[in-house]
DNA sequence: GCATATCTGGATCTGAATATCCAGTTTTAC
DNA sequence: GTAAAACTGGATATTCAGATCCAGATATGC
């Protein structure tokens, strides 16, 4: 339901967070996330716009996030390449309907709101917070003591 | 985030729903539905096969809904054009989180299962029952007495 | 039966999302 | 200061959803 892109995205900024000390160039988090690296490229930079992550260029440059992984929710990323676009008016202009949606537009849209809810209030540092052995990104399963180094 | 597929679809079986004794040519629909109507037939085509409606050929044919309203949900029209695609295994094939996906993955499935539900019980004739003053492709303000049509 | 109405299915067109490529700019290491 | 590392931005290619068109099949009314 997501695009490809948000996708992308997520990926990016959750491989950051999980090392906010280094920084990652593109082509290294494009390994890391199995992301095109052309097109990862493209993403970091809306990322950048979007004030989520820092690039430095030169050697030694990269990517680092712009802000504490406990900051960023998953909303802030995903409005960041592809805003979740809530029905603001009714979809053919009926004069009557106007900004009160009627029944169908309005389950719709309360569907939209609940999902903007759900990750505005996800961190990313809350998702890698999760006792889940599968961690995000990893292939080893993953042993409780490195969720002490968050 | 639902793709324009989608509301076609929906506006298309509320407006069979609004009149489920007569049956509607395509043409009749798009009008109704502000649909293009060469892509309405497309659309429609869908719904028949998901045996959502009915189609009946030459004069005097057209669509009608294959079941009553009551009986229709939101996730079955949403179905019957784009499945909602959950989240069964790691996108990127991490061998070691298999079916049980990371806490960034599950995050996401639990996002799109709880729309799933919102859907689920969503019923067509719920939708169009609501005391709502904006009725559904309807440029009049709806009277309260419309609804007993139903 | 015939003309007309209507859906069906295939071919095609268009534009947006996805993806690629590369020349240009910035920064650092030496 | 120079070469290499790395991001930036524009141009381009690819893919797919959205949309169109039309000949063919089917059903009805007369």
């Amino acid at each position: 339901m997501l695009s490809q892109t948000v996708e992308y995205a997520l990926r990016a900024i959750v491989a950051l967070a999980g090392d906010e000390t280094t920084s990652w160039t593109a082509q290294a988090l494009a390994a890391k996330t199995q992301v095109p690296a052309s097109y990862l490229s493209k993403v970091l930079q809306s990322l950048a716009k979007a004030n989520l992550v820092v690039a430095q260029r030169g050697r030694n440059g990269g990517f680092v996030l712009a802000k504490p992984a406990s900051v960023i929710t998953v909303l802030e990323v995903v409005n960041a390449v592809e805003p979740i676009q809530r029905i603001q008016k009714c979809p053919l202009a009926l004069a009557s309907h106007g900004v009160r949606l009627c029944s169908l537009h309005r389950m719709l849209d309360d569907a939209y709101a609940m999902v903007e809810r759900v990750f505005g209030t996800a961190t990313i540092a809350s998702i890698l917070a999760e006792p889940n052995p599968a961690r995000p990104l990893c292939d080893q399963a993953g042993a409780l003591h490195v969720l002490h180094a968050l």
